[in-house]
RNA sequence: CGGGGUGUAGCGCAGCCUGGUAGCGCACCUGAAUGGGGUUCAGGUGGUCGCCGGUUCAAAUCCGGCCACCCCGACCA
């Protein structure tokens, strides 16, 4: 390709919209332009990066037994009412409407249309076990778009869908689902870390999600520094340190004036937060839940939502909370009636805790789950907390940011029962399809690789999906020699079935060497005047700052070889 | 949806407070010089100042409404 021709123009300046680091880069680099809010345009230097990813993904899936397929975009609306998920997708669903009046939904996953299809041509354990998957633009209208690629309305998806006989058979192919996300991660040349996760809307139980580390990545992860324990936050959890079991005493009211937070309450009375006990209001479903956790933890939303199987959790408004009788600040378990009570696990970890008293201004003392209170849920609805031990090896646990690139989920048989996807097994009984489905975003991936691949130069792609793999860079064009030199490698190299970016602008040294850094393009060759008064040409890797000169004779096979044996260590 | 911010040329910005009909840098076009890390000089193209309405002799500027986009929170590949 030759840069004069090639369609995109580099910036110097950072566009203003952009503060992602991968968001600025691929702006600066003329790979996407933004149309509205979430939605992006692929620039043909973006849409090389995303084909050489998309293509390195398909392998991956055929080689693991996926076969290709392409469902459409439009689903009639009905499907999603059928399945049961319509409530869980809610305003996230984009849907229009057509002339006749019929609602349709542009696909934001497509278990509904998939096991719609497989459910007709599927009848017997014999037709079993299926992988099928596509490539394909996917519609969710997000809350908030950002970061650029990171989180969009329309991106592109790989989602494989597996259907098994039986759960055996769903481990096999979620088994070979993870292998082939780890080679697919590790041939784009990047590290991701596997992490158990929450199954959200999707629905269904065992689920992992594949986390690319990076400051900017909006997930936190837990992990453990000893095994190889790692967790999405939202599901993560840590042994909680037990408290001194003492004997129960009878309760006592005191009077705390003006005392409202639980640090407040600790201070006062004297001791730690952990010998308190906290009340958190939520709203689920538009019913008020009344949660009480011990005063040193903090409430996982996620584990909540899950464990009240609501569709939305928020927490409770002060009118909603005055209108149900508590008073904030002294809200407590003990006495009240008529509200849903869920308590963390956490508060059967001690004894005599410090509580509210539902009365302004005074507290409980010598609090004990079961002799002075009783609940309607009791589970480990707690965040997972740092420093305390891993649930596996009893080792610290630590944190950080990652950027979800990938994520499977064990789906069981919900939806084939909701969706009436069955099969006969061997002794001839109808049996729901065990399903599992897998996804990756293309275009996260992709910005996750900048974030993961640049300098303060710009993008330093992994060779495997670098839009070319040379950048022919001849500098002083007027001088004949370099022009022809540069012309004729251009068609040697090209002929040789490398991928070259050819330079062949009238610029400044300065613009070409910035270019080719702020583009990322792992191999440069430069021509010039100089070298080829030695006949040689300089050499030099996009992420290495040594310059090597190789004779002009064999710039073509050792660029070759080079190139290669980059490609195998990958 | 709640909180914060921004909209002036393809990109980055100034002008707005104190109304008088738009300017700088980059990019782009022409010419000349230059030539190893965004080179210099000269000349030039490009804007109904986000939209609608109001105030005024006169609005980028003041007032009202709307829209778009970005950032922080509830969601996800």
């Amino acid at each position: 390709m030759r840069f004069s021709n090639l369609f995109g123009k580099t910036l110097k300046e950072i566009p203003s919209e952009a503060d992602t680091l991968s968001h600025q880069l691929l702006l600066r680099a003329g790979m996407i332009q933004q149309v509205a809010a979430g939605v992006y345009s692929y620039l043909p230097l973006g849409w090389r990066v995303l084909r050489k990813i998309e293509q390195i993904i398909r392998e991956e899936m055929d080689k693991a037994g996926g076969q290709e397929l392409m469902l459409p975009t439009l689903q009639p609306f009905e499907l999603w009412e059928e399945s049961g998920r319509y409530p869980s997708f809610g305003k996230t669903l984009f849907t229009v409407t057509d002339r006749r009046e019929h609602r349709l939904v542009l696909g934001p996953t497509h278990e509904e249309v998939i096991t719609e299809l497989v459910r007709r041509y599927v009848q017997s354990y014999r037709d079993l076990p299926l992988l099928l998957y596509q490539i394909q633009n996917k519609f969710r209208d997000e809350p908030r778009p950002r970061g650029g690629l990171l989180r969009v309305r329309e991106f592109i998806m790989k989602d494989l869908y597996s259907f098994d006989v039986d759960e055996a058979g769903l481990d096999t192919s979620y088994q070979k689902m993870l292998q082939a996300y780890k080679n697919i991660y590790s041939r784009c040349g990047l590290s991701a870390v596997m992490v158990e996760a929450d199954s959200g809307a999707i629905g269904g139980k065992e689920s992992h999600e594949f986390m690319l580390i990076a400051e900017t990545g909006e997930d936190e992860i837990i992990c453990c520094s000893n095994c190889d324990y790692a967790a999405n936050v939202e599901k993560a959890w840590s042994v909680k340190h037990e408290l001194e079991k003492k004997t129960p005493l009878t309760v006592e009211e005191i009077s705390t004036p003006n005392i409202k937070t639980i640090e407040e309450v600790a201070d006062f009375v004297g001791v730690p937060t952990s010998h308190t006990l906290k009340a958190v209001f939520y709203s689920a479903d538009d019913e008020l839940v009344f949660v009480v956790i011990r005063g040193d933890m903090e409430v996982n939303e996620t584990k909540l939502k899950n464990l009240l199987k609501c569709s939305e959790l928020r927490l409770a408004t002060e009118p909603e909370v005055k209108a149900a009788g508590l008073v904030a600040g002294s809200a407590s378990p003990v006495g009240l009636k008529g509200i849903k009570i869920v308590a963390d696990d956490s508060i059967t970890l001690g004894s005599n805790f410090i509580a509210g008293a539902n009365k302004p201004d005074t507290h409980l003392k010598n609090v004990n789950y079961s002799s002075d209170f009783n609940v309607d849920l009791i589970a480990d609805i707690a965040v997972a907390r740092l420093g305390d031990s891993c649930p596996k090896c009893n080792g610290k646990l630590l944190s950080s940011h990652g950027i979800e690139v990938g994520h499977v989920f064990k789906l069981g048989t919900f939806l084939s029962e909701r969706l009436m996807a069955y099969f006969l097994d061997r002794n001839g009984a109808s049996q729901p399809i065990i399903m599992g489905c897998y996804g990756i975003g293309l275009g996260r991936l992709l910005a996750a690789a900048v974030e993961q691949n640049h300098d303060d130069k710009g993008i330093i792609w992994p060779m495997t999906i670098a839009p070319y793999h040379i950048y022919l860079c001849p500098l002083r064009l007027e001088n004949s020699d370099v022009a022809e030199t540069a012309e004729k490698l251009y068609q040697d190299l090209t002929s040789a079935n490398l991928e070259v970016l050819f330079d062949d602008r009238d610029e400044s040294p300065g613009i070409k060497f910035n270019d080719a850094d702020l583009l990322g393009i792992p191999l440069r060759l430069t021509i010039s005047p100089r070298a080829l008064e030695n006949q040689s040409i300089e050499i030099k890797w996009r992420k290495e700052s040594q310059v090597q000169l190789v004779p002009l004779k064999e710039i073509t096979s050792i660029t070759k070889e080079l190139l290669e044996s980059h490609s195998e260590a990958v």
